[in-house]
DNA sequence: GCCAACGTTGGC
DNA sequence: GCCAACGTTGGC
């Protein structure tokens, strides 16, 4: 059963346009508990919207999950983890934080719901909806 | 184990 | 640049 996500990253630290020139890319630096857990219950091929946070504020791309689980090599200790991301695509349409605030249908995302969270689930339902808006 | 202080994230 | 939300730290 594939899941579906979204990330966010700020375009100054790691933007799409960076993700697309490498391609796959370990997705490193999450040191939240319930990000993490979020990580750890992706599974190869699932997909993930990108999101630029901060500056843009709006869904750019779309990756999927290239490697599951493995301790973050970015920190010491082993208790934090990260997965590998391949960029897919981007949207032919961003969809910006506006949008989904405005969109009736996207009621309840964790995105809107949970502001600091830089890993979310998103459900099947919304993944829809967002891939409407995102013109896919 | 509680909670105040503090730091960080991210929207505005 | 401000501030709300919220996670973390440390004193007790």
């Amino acid at each position: 059963m594939t899941a579906h996500w979204l990330v966010k990253s700020e375009p100054d630290a790691f933007s799409w346009d960076q993700q697309v020139a490498v391609g796959v890319e370990p997705w490193t630096g999450v040191r939240n508990a319930l990000a993490a857990r979020n990580l750890r219950e992706m599974r190869l091929g699932d997909l993930a919207f990108f999101y630029h946070s901060n500056e843009g504020r709006e869904i750019v791309g779309i990756v999927e999950v290239a490697r599951e689980a493995y301790p973050d090599p970015t920190e010491e200790s082993g208790r934090w983890c990260c997965v590998d991301m391949r960029a897919l695509r981007s949207v032919p349409r961003r969809v910006t934080l506006a949008a989904m605030k405005a969109e009736p249908r996207l009621e309840g995302l964790a995105l809107i719901r949970q502001s600091r969270l830089s890993v979310v689930p998103v459900s099947p339902a919304h993944w829809a909806v967002l891939s409407e808006m995102a013109g896919l």
